[in-house]
RNA sequence: GCCGAAGUGGCGGAAUGGUAGACGCACAAGACUCAAAAUCUUGCGUAGGCAACUACAUGAGGGUUCGAGUCCCUCCUUCGGUACCA
């Protein structure tokens, strides 16, 4: 068989008949399956895509035989850097570079025989698409959850461009692997944190794996603690409050120093009563030198300086204690400012123990001379007035109470998820639909106005010191503002890569709607997603963004579901040859073109999801594919066992109807690899057998056409049927009269000592005869049985 | 450090607490062939035995159970994620 051939024909008649298009309103229960819609990147696709989309495929496939209407589409998330990068890197326009590369992949996706509903394709470069994009920032930004701040960004200064926390993890540049160092600019922030309850609570409601569910929790962060406010004094007079958040308010008995944040505005607001001001000005500068990175690796050896001139005192004691700057204070997290219990922390401790600070035990059980006593299960309150005696737990209580009724104080929750960083200095992205106006400030642009077309320009590549290069463009910059009439001019940064992906599930249901994002009653109809394959990469960034833009067009009354996803599956890496995980530098990339073209994208397909568990990570193998290639052949030359018995045999009816259970259970729970293996294990029955009726068959050829589609509809053209297997429907099971004999596992004293065949649902007590009258088993029973342990169709255990 | 997942033949990997190693790869033998490839059949955890069989085996050590790869406890290793988060 020619499998090229037969490929490119079958594409083709798929492609006519329309069978995988999604149907609005259709009567049949839907089912909308979601993969991740990939980057059209030069490289074009490589082998772990093919892996990622193939278990929607195959549940699509699958689906569809099953009376569902499918909604399988497919799109291109082109913003964003690598895009860029690409265009850049080859001298082409961006818009040329993202249309070649989409046709590329177009191409790739086509050959691979994926069953997307191609009428439904989205760019998020399209202008009509990012209208909508657009539109949504207008929404959020009426709404008040978009705002432009000062901030310390991440900024990557080899690309010459602000980074979000999520692109510099660990201090370095996601796409160029170099420092990140932090600088202080006017950005964009959409206000996600104001969701972040929601978006943990709602968690509990999802159908997501219980370690996606973990990291987003993780990320959201939630602390609950307390704010406390300390006074400060200045040359013995009270000069202010400095608010820090704790945790562990049980121990502020225990407090002997506090802690602030280099940025810590009380620094400039009190400057001139520090009397070390230098030392401290010194010690700034040298913490904004340092990326937070350097301020994460350097943990081990803590820094700071002692803030001379200015005290604070305990609200509760009211000791007076030192103020120290130190880096290992964040400015970012809760007030920037902390009350400093060495005793019981360690970092505290660490701390103590350099700058020579007292250390005041308030919990007993550790010892103090040697480590901080951070265990807060165990232990009681000591040299804490009126927590004495009482366990932490309860010392929280009371003090919170206590810090309430006296107005020290009160219950704060934190979290540590910060506001989304919004904008980028790049060219390729979504334009923002705001202008700055002299007289009227910040400005929206009207509704009927959007889409804010990106221009075309011939510099495209990043300006200095992070600006856009929009900002040259200057016949696009300068606008009249929309209030006004005056003199205006445009926000020339770009949105960044996760805004147009941000909402892309909701335009699959209604691609070309030019009145709304997406149709209300369609909406209603596909949404929410019934199922989204992704990567755990995204887990924390995607997969929180668009959760969070989704609830806010709920709350506004645009999208009828809070939560876009019902449920979220991962794939595990295909990993190359040599166990590692793929990369050019490693050489032990696996090109699947090539694979395509050796092997057919059927067998491809197949291996994909038989080399191993689908959730987790397994290395490709160039030599076990074969076992997926002959298994293919096999069932061609099946045709030869084929007999004229119309029908299903009667003693076949146990195995197909085993099989068919199998294999729809096992897709149902990406179970591609034994489903795959159950198939094979009938064909190696039936060479045994050496006869099959055309009906079981074309049973099989059924079960095996979600792996194997263009194949198995050849064979079942082959075979003389016209109808097509994309247009037939999943195989039932029949009723199964039959005997069935199984064999028993026998053991004694719970080792396994024979296997027995007997009937079906057979009973103890014939059992024990069973084993009675067998020569070699009855021996066990001549001391007498103590117990019979017997689970029906299962094993029978003999205690002797 | 913390959170999560995992550790099973020569290899990729199967096993709702109930026959450990399904299925596949590799390997070996036989059939077919002048021969090779392909294909078909058979074998294939380790040790002992001609064999029937026996013993031992799921990272290590304990425990629960009639019965543990699976559940519990204590470790070790690997891989992901995350972190001076107060």
């Amino acid at each position: 068989m020619n499998f090229s051939e037969i490929e490119k024909k079958w594409q083709d008649i798929w492609d006519k008949e329309k069978v995988f298009k999604a149907v609005d309103f259709s009567d049949k229960p839907k089912f909308y399956g979601l993969i991740e819609f990939p980057y059209p990147s030069g490289t074009g696709l490589h082998i772990g895509h093919i892996k990622a989309f193939s278990s929607m495929e195959v549940i699509s496939r699958a689906k569809r035989l099953q009376g569902y209407n499918v909604l399988f589409p497919i799109g291109w998330d082109a913003f964003g850097l690598p895009t860029e990068n690409y265009a850049i890197k080859h001298n082409i326009p961006p818009r040329i570079a993202t249309d070649e590369n989409i046709n590329n992949i177009k191409k790739q996706l086509k050959k691979s025989g994926f069953s997307f509903d191609w009428s439904r394709e989205i760019d998020t470069t399209d202008e009509n698409y990012y209208k909508w994009t657009q539109w949504i920032f207008c929404k959020l930004y009426e709404k008040g959850l978009a705002y432009k701040s000062k901030a310390f960004v991440n900024y990557c200064p080899s690309c010459d461009v602000i980074l979000s926390n999520e692109e510099s993890q660990g201090g370095i540049c996601d796409r160029c692997s170099s420092q990140v160092v932090q600088k202080e600019k006017e950005v964009w922030f959409l206000k996600i944190r104001d969701y972040a309850e929601r978006l943990l609570n709602n968690l509990d409601k999802l159908d997501f794996p219980e370690r996606v569910k973990e990291e987003q929790r993780h990320w959201i962060g939630k602390s609950e603690g307390a704010e406390v406010d300390f006074k400060i004094s200045i040359n013995g007079k009270i000069a202010d409050t400095l608010k820090i958040y704790t945790t562990r308010c049980d121990t502020l008995f225990g407090v002997t120093f506090m802690v602030v944040a280099p940025e810590h505005p009380m620094i400039k607001k009190y400057a001139k009563d520090i009397k070390n001001l230098d030392k401290i000005k010194e010690y700034q500068e040298q913490a904004k030198r340092k990326s937070e990175f350097d301020r994460v690796q350097l943990n081990k050896d803590k820094t700071g300086v002692l803030i001379n001139g200015i005290v604070a005192i305990n609200p509760i004691t009211n000791e007076e204690i030192p103020i120290f700057i130190a880096d290992y204070v964040m400015m970012g997290y809760g007030t920037g400012a902390i009350m400093a219990v060495p005793a019981h922390d360690t970092r505290d401790y660490d701390f103590a123990k350099k700058f020579n600070v007292a250390i005041k035990p308030v919990i007993k059980g550790g010892d103090v001379d040697k480590e901080a006593f951070t265990d807060i299960e165990s232990g009681e309150m000591i040299n804490s007035g009126f927590l004495n005696g009482l366990s932490v737990k309860d010392a929280k209580e009371k003090m919170l109470q206590f810090l309430t009724e006296n107005k020290i104080g009160n219950k704060k929750i934190n979290y540590q998820m910060k506001d989304w960083a919004f904008n980028r200095q790049r060219y390729w992205g979504e334009p923002f639909p705001i202008i700055y106006c002299d007289k009227c400030g910040t400005v929206l642009v009207p509704y009927e106005d959007l889409p804010v077309k990106l221009p075309e320009i011939k510099n495209f590549k990043p300006s200095k010191h992070g600006e856009s290069p929009l900002a040259e463009v200057e016949e696009w910059v300068n606008c009249t503002c929309p209030k006004c009439g005056g003199k205006a001019k445009r926000e020339t940064d770009t949105m960044p890569q996760w805004a147009g992906s941000s909402w892309y599930y909701l335009r699959y249901m209604d691609p070309h709607n030019d009145k709304t994002l997406a149709d209300r009653d369609k909406l209603n109809y596909w949404g929410p997603v019934d199922w989204y394959n992704g990567g755990m990469e995204h887990v924390t960034r995607h997969l929180i963004y668009s959760r969070f833009w989704n609830m806010f067009l709920y709350d506004i009354g645009v999208v009828p579901f809070e939560e876009p996803y019902k449920k979220r599956t991962t794939q595990g890496l295909v990993l190359g040859e040599d166990g590692n995980k793929m990369s050019k530098s490693l050489g032990n990339v696996v090109d699947f073109t090539e694979i395509i073209d050796s092997y057919g994208a059927d067998v491809m397909r197949m291996y994909i999801l038989f080399m191993a568990d689908y959730e987790s990570a397994a290395p490709w193998s160039s030599k076990n594919i074969n076992g997926c290639k002959r298994f293919v052949e096999r069932v061609e030359r099946m045709t030869s066992l084929l007999d004229d018995y119309d029908g299903v045999h009667k003693e076949h009816i146990t195995m197909l109807n085993e099989l068919i259970n199998k294999v729809s259970f096992d897709i149902e729970n990406l179970k591609f690899n034994t489903a795959i293996s159950a198939l094979m294990t009938f064909v190696n029955t039936v060479y045994q057998d050496k006869y099959l009726s055309k009906t079981e068959f074309v049973e099989f050829l059924t079960l095996l056409y979600p792996f194997a589609p263009h194949f198995s509809e050849e064979m079942n053209e082959i075979i003389g049927n016209k109808t097509y297997l994309c247009k037939s429907s999943w195989p039932k099971v029949r009723e199964d009269n039959s005997k069935k004999q199984i064999k028993l596992p026998i053991q004694v004293n719970g080792k396994l000592k024979d296997l027995l065949v007997v009937e079906e649902n057979i009973s103890q007590d014939e059992i024990l005869k069973l084993i009675q009258d067998n020569s070699k088993l009855s021996q066990y029973l001549a001391g007498g049985i103590k117990k019979v342990i017997y689970v029906k169709n299962k094993i029978i255990n003999l205690i002797v």
